[in-house]
This record gives structure tokens, sequence and C-alpha cells, in this order.
DNA sequence: GCACATTATGCAACAAGTTGCATAATAGTG
DNA sequence: CACTATTATGCAACTTGTTGCATAATGTGC
């Protein structure tokens, strides 16, 4: 239930409705956590009967009215004492890797091409952790937690990028040197 | 559907039972994709009603009788199609990214030893790649494209786990230069 | 004026993953 | 002889995540 965690963590710092947490899961707390709009507006329902966050209607005329979802006291406490529970990091799953692993039987000029496109979304991400690096983290100082925080976050982007980087790099490569394979060949257009 | 895809792979070597998979989705190719037993005899008799594989009763005597399972044609072409299907990379979720996030709201001392804790298991994991290499990997010819791929997949492992690692040593550096939090100090045993 | 994007919330159905339990035989350990 | 591990399969209940849809008002571009 990491999820309820993730949306605490935003509201600690601020009052906010699901629409915007919507969006916050799209872009910042988004690296770390992914979430839709569905799955953000349930879990507010559980906090809320959990009695970790309140609500306010708020009433608007030219807008439909929003629902605004604050931390509460408890709340707080729930958040600190789950950063103390250890985490064991979510199992890996890739398609990609279990197409590697049996690439005698599969369409290897395809997953050459997979390889490609990935390579060029790692880039991407990469160029724009280097961005938001320049723009938001240039001083960081050494001593404020918040700010150490989220930057080490930002270094855990650069590395798993720039890893995955190279070893795109590399299979591209290795890939290109294998033979043709009959398969590609015969079922390709 | 992933999970019926990476059975579907281990069929594609030899026929085998929903136990032996299970065993399989806990070492080798469970490196890519997990699983355990439940999910996977579910998915056996999903891929069952498909045709994507076909099973035989094998009777025992001093054992419980097994089910063994094995792909069909058409299961086979599914996987080709599959593989030529361009599936994006899921979507990243880590509870200690999420506590880094909230760092000033969170037990930071804490936080530190679950680095810690997570630095020796990516170190591990290294050390059974590096061991796997070894064993298994010595002299991968460069024109058989079965054991290119799963050295590929092994050595995405290597870059993964060593970028962590390297991850790990700084983010532990730069927490434990961090002042005393009020918050450790106040609530820890 | 119409199509489309934005703000704002939500239901319903389904697919996937998790947890706990049940069964049943045998082999090995103390 | 009791306890535990291994082999072998499975149900049921639950939580999470995904997909598609619905509503409803306003602002923007062509």
């Amino acid at each position: 239930m990491a999820l309820g965690e993730a949306i605490l963590v935003c509201l600690a710092e601020e009052p906010l409705t699901g629409y915007d947490l919507a969006k916050s899961f799209d872009t910042s707390i988004g690296f770390f956590w992914r979430a839709d709009h569905q799955q953000i507006y349930r879990e507010l329902k559980r906090l809320k009967t959990n009695g970790w966050v309140a609500d306010e209607l708020v009433v608007q005329t030219s807008r439909p009215n929003k629902r605004r979802y604050s931390i509460t006291p408890d709340g707080r406490a729930h958040l600190i004492a789950w950063s103390r529970e250890s985490h064991p990091p979510a199992p890996v799953k890739d398609d990609l890797m279990v197409k590697l692993y049996s690439l005698a039987d599969v369409d290897i000029d395809s997953v050459r091409r997979q390889i490609v496109d990935r390579l060029d979304g790692h880039r991407n991400r990469l160029n724009l952790y280097e961005r938001i690096e320049r723009s938001v983290y240039r001083d960081t100082p050494e001593d404020d937690a918040g700010a150490v925080g989220r930057l080490l976050g930002l270094r855990a982007g650069f590395a798993y990028e720039r890893a995955w980087i190279r070893w795109c790099e590399d299979a591209i490569e290795r890939l290109s040197a294998l033979p043709e394979s009959t398969l590609t060949s015969s079922h390709t257009p």
C-alpha cells in the first residue's frame, strides 16, 4: 500500500486535490511511483477512512467543485512509522529481458529495434533529469535534509539511465553482429 | 499478460510441470520476471484455453501425479508475434525513493540504514551474476543467438547492480553528513 | 459555431499480484 | 516417533493496477 504513503508525502507539503495529485504523479513524485487518477481517487477514500487525511469541499462557480485533502497528525505519524519499515525493492519485470532470454525462439531483428527505441527513451529521460538538476538543484545545501533527499533521488535517476544507455549501446552492437535470422527474413514485411 | 509469455519461453526449451516452472521463476528467468506458484498454475490454465500449451498427466506412485505442459505450434507462433510487439518498460515503483523524496518528514537515520541493507543486497546480486558468468558464459560464441541473448541479460544485471551499488555508497555518505534529525533522536529506542 | 483541451470527479469491470490455507505422500533428521 | 523438508497441485479472498466510460463547465483555436 505504498501508493497511500506516496500521496501522504505529497500532502505533507501542502493540501491538494485529487486532480493536483494526479498531476504530481505524472511528473515529480511520478519518477518514483506511478499512478493514474482512478487509483488516486480510490486511495484518497481509503486514507480518509484511516483518518490519515481530512477533506474539505471547495465550492467553485466557474469550474466543478473540488475536494481538497490535507494530511492529519495521525497521517504524519503514520508516514514516520512507515518510513521506519524496510521495504524490499519491487521484483523486476521486464518484457524485453524475457525476449532476450529466449532470443533463439523469437524475432531478433524486432527485438533489436525495440532496444533502439528504449535507448532513445533513456536518453530523453537523462536529458530531462539534467535539465531539472540545472534548474532546481544548482546549489543544494549539504545540510538541508529535504533538498539532499531529492537530489539523491535525481542522482539515482542519473545512475539508472546512464547504466541502461551503456547497456543498450552494447546490446545493439552485439545483436547487429548476429547472422540474419531466418525467422526475420521470412516473416517481416 | 507477459507472465504467459515468460512461461511459454520456458516451455519452448522443454516441457515442464507447474512445479518445475515455479522453480525456474525463482532463479533463471526469475531474474527478469518474478512469479509464484499460484500465479503460474492459474496462468497455465489460461494458456491451455488459448491452445498455446498442451498438457499430459504423468502418473507417479511414490509422489503426487504431475501435469506436464508443453508448447504447441500455436504457442510458438504467439511467442514470435508477441516478441514483435513493443512493450514499454514497466513504470518504476520504489518505496525507498519515495522516502527520500520526503526526507524532511521522515526518519532519516532509518532510511540510511535501509540503504545500507539495499547496498548489501545489490552486492550479493552482483556476486551471484559474476559467478554465473564464470560458470556458464565463459566462452559465448558471438553468433549463437540464444547464448548472446542470455549473456546480454546477464550484462544488464551487471550494469543495474553496479549502478545501484555506486549510488548507495554515495547516498550513505551524504546522509551521514546530515545533522542528526530531532525526529530520530527522540523516537528511536 | 464547432471541435478540442482543461479542470474536476467518479463508477464498473476486469486483469494481475498477494496471502493464507488445504491436501497428500515420502524421505530424512533428531 | 515426531518434526520438517520436498514434491505437487490447487481454492478463496483480497489488494492493486488497468481500461473504458460518464458527467459537466469553461476557455481556446480555426
